[in-house]
DNA sequence: GAATATCCGTGAAACGTTTTATCCCGTGTT
DNA sequence: AACACGGGATAAAACGTTTCACGGATATTC
C-alpha cells in the first residue's frame, strides 16, 4: 500500500504491470512492444487510473502538442468564429488551444509571442497588428489576414475578390454611384485590399467610387456627417455603399433608417465577413462571407503539416455572396 | 563557443555569470539573494536572451499558470464575451488559458475534463451540460451558470431577478397579457430560473402568465406556429414577450415584423443577456444585462483563491436593465 | 575575543518522462 | 551442436527546473 495518493506514475504501472519502466513509455507511444505486455500494461494503467504527465513528456521531446492562438479579441462575430474553428481543428488533430488576446495592442502582441516562447508551444496562429514582430525561427508561426513579407506564411479570404464581388452585386441592383466605407484603422493587412477589388470592379464599370475613410479617434461623427450631407438631406447622392465591415454595414444601416433613408430602396447596402446579424436586417443586407471554416483548417493544415516549401506563401481563400439571413460558418442558431 | 543553438538553459545563465545554478533559479522566482549576484543573473539571462523552461518548472512544481477554459462554443456572444474576460483576468493575473470547445456535448465535456487532468492545468472553469462530471478532488473548479449541489462553486447572474425584472419593465410599459418563449434545451441550470423570475413577477402583478418552451428537435416552426395564431392573425392576445435570450428575441422581433407586427407599439420585447445586436434594432427592444466582465472575474478569483470555505457557495451577481443600443461588457464596437 | 546565530550561495537529488545502448533469449543456419 | 542473428525488454542517462541540506562567511551577543 502507497502512502502517497499522489497521481500514479509510469513507474507505478510499470511496477503494478511487472514490467519495466520502459515498456510502460512504449506503449503510450505506440511503439512496437509485445502483444502481452501491451495488454498488461494497458490494465494496470487503467486500474491506477494513469495518466501520462504531459510536463515531463513536453520537457523531454520538447514537443507540447499545444498551439498558441493570438488574437486582438473575441467579442465580434469573425473573430470568435475564427477562434473556435481554429480550436476545432486543433483539438481534432489532438492539439491543443492556448489563448491569447492583445486588445490590438502591439506591446501585447509582443509579449504574447514572447510567452509562449517560454512556454515552449508547438506553433502559433496569430492575427496580429504589430508592424514587425520579432518571432523565433523554427518556431512554426502562421499568419492570418496579414502577409509578413518574410517566411511566414499568411492564409486569408480573397479580400481583393471579395471587394470586387461587393462592386458586382452593387452594379447588378442597378447602383451608379458607389461609396465605399472603411471604418477602424485596425482593418490593414489583407483585409485593406477589400477596397482595392471594389475600386477595380467599379473602374472596370466605368462608375467613379468614392470612399471614405474613418479613423478611431474620430468616433463615428465623421461618417454620420457625411451621410448626413450626401445621402440624408439632399435626394442620395450615393445608391451603393459598400462597407468593409458588417458590423460597419449594421450601424450604417441603422443610421440611415432612423434617418428616413429606406434600405434598400434608396440605398443598398453591401457589408463584409458573413456575420449573422445581418440576418436580422432580413432581406436587406448583402454580405461578403468570409470562410471562416476553411481559413481555420487551412491555418492549422499549414502550420502542422512542415511546409518548409510554400512557407512564405499567401494563401487566399474564395469568399462568397450572401443575401440576408445566410450565416459565417458556424454562427449561432439562437 | 557552443555547438548547439539550441535554447539557453539556466546552467548556460549560471555559467556565464558565474554562479550557480541554484543562484540563478532562486532569482528567477523571487527569492532572495545578494543584489549583486541578482544583477549578475539578470544581466546574463539577458545577455543569452534566455526564457524560463516553463515544461521543466511544471513538471518540478505540478504548478502550471495556466487554467482551462471549457465552454459550449464561442460564436454567441455571450460565450464570446465570457471566454474572453475570463481571459483577460486569468492574463492579468498571470495565468494562461487553455481553451476547450465542447459544442454542449456532455461527453466531450469529459473528455476534456479528462485532458485537463493529465494536461495538468491548475485549474478549471467551465460552463457544462453534463447532468453529473466527474471531476478530480483536489483540481479547482469553479462552474458557471449551472451549480452542483456538491462542493463546487458556481457564478452565475441573478437569472431570477433577471427575470423579475424584465417583468416589471414589460408591466410599467403597460403590458397586461405576458408572454414567456423560452428556446434551446441548452437553456438549463441557473439560466433557466429566469421564467420563475418573471412568472413570480406576472403573478405579483395579478397577470397571468403564459409560457412557450421550445425543444431543439422542432426548430422554431412551433413558435412561429403560436405566433401566427395568436400574435399575427388576429388581434394580439399578448402585448408583452419576455425571450430567454436576446438570440431568440432578434429572431422573434425580425418575424413579428416581418409580417406587419409594430415592435414595440403591438408588442413589446425584452431579452436577456445585453448583447449588442439589439443595439441595432435600437429604441426598440429591451435587455436584461448579464455583468460578463464581473462574473469572469469572480470565477477567476474564486478559482485562484484558495477559498475552500465558501466553496460549494452559489454566487450570483447583479443585472441590470438597459434599453436598446446598451452593450455586453466589451462587446465590439465595430 | 570566542561562541552562537544569521545569512546566502552551492551542490545534489528529485520531478516523470523519452530514448539510447545493452543484454537476454529464442530462432535459423551450416 | 555451435554460432551468428535479431526481436524485444530492460537499465540508465538525459531533459531543465526546484528545493533541501550543507557549509562558509559575516554579524551579534556576553
Amino acid at each position: 500500500m502507497k502512502k502517497k495518493s499522489a497521481a500514479p506514475t509510469m513507474k507505478d504501472v510499470a511496477q503494478e504491470a511487472g514490467v519495466s519502466l520502459g515498456t510502460v513509455s512504449k506503449v503510450f507511444n505506440n511503439i512496437p512492444v509485445g502483444e502481452d505486455y501491451r495488454h498488461r500494461v494497458r490494465e494496470a494503467a487503467e486500474k491506477l487510473g494513469y495518466q501520462i504527465n504531459s510536463y515531463a513528456r513536453g520537457l523531454k521531446t520538447n514537443r507540447t502538442q499545444t498551439v498558441a492562438l493570438i488574437l486582438p479579441l473575441l467579442h465580434h462575430p469573425f473573430f470568435s468564429a475564427l477562434a473556435e474553428q481554429l480550436t476545432g481543428a486543433l483539438m481534432q488533430r489532438g492539439y491543443r488551444a492556448l489563448l491569447f488576446i492583445t486588445n490590438f495592442d502591439p506591446d501585447a502582441e509582443q509579449r504574447c509571442i514572447d510567452m509562449v516562447r517560454q512556454n515552449k508551444a508547438d506553433g502559433i496562429i496569430a492575427l496580429t497588428y504589430h508592424p514587425e514582430l520579432r518571432v523565433d525561427e523554427g518556431l512554426p508561426f502562421v499568419s492570418i489576414d496579414r502577409h509578413f513579407g518574410t517566411s511566414i506564411p499568411c492564409v486569408s479570404a480573397d479580400n481583393f475578390g471579395g471587394g470586387y464581388l461587393a462592386g458586382e452585386k452593387l452594379i447588378s441592383f442597378g447602383c451608379k454611384k458607389p461609396l465605399f466605407l472603411r471604418s477602424g484603422s485596425h482593418v490593414v493587412g489583407e483585409p485593406d485590399k477589400r477596397f482595392a477589388g471594389f475600386d477595380a470592379c467599379c473602374r472596370n464599370a466605368g462608375l467613379p467610387c468614392e470612399s471614405l475613410t474613418l479613423h478611431d479617434a474620430d468616433g463615428f461623427t465623421p461618417f454620420f456627417e457625411f451621410l448626413d450631407k450626401h445621402v440624408i438631406r439632399k435626394k442620395p447622392s450615393f445608391d451603393g455603399i459598400f462597407c468593409n465591415t458588417d458590423s460597419l454595414t449594421l450601424l450604417i444601416c441603422d443610421y440611415l433608417r432612423s434617418h428616413g433613408v429606406r434600405v434598400p430602396e434608396d440605398v443598398q447596402l453591401i457589408g463584409f465577413d458573413g456575420i449573422k446579424s445581418l440576418g436580422t436586417e432580413r432581406y436587406v443586407c448583402s454580405t461578403i462571407v468570409q470562410p471562416v471554416a476553411e481559413m481555420a483548417q487551412m491555418a492549422v493544415d499549414v502550420l502542422l503539416t512542415d511546409s518548409s516549401a510554400q512557407s512564405s506563401a499567401l494563401i487566399s481563400l474564395p469568399v462568397h455572396y450572401a443575401y440576408g439571413g445566410t450565416t459565417l460558418d458556424g454562427e449561432a442558431d439562437v
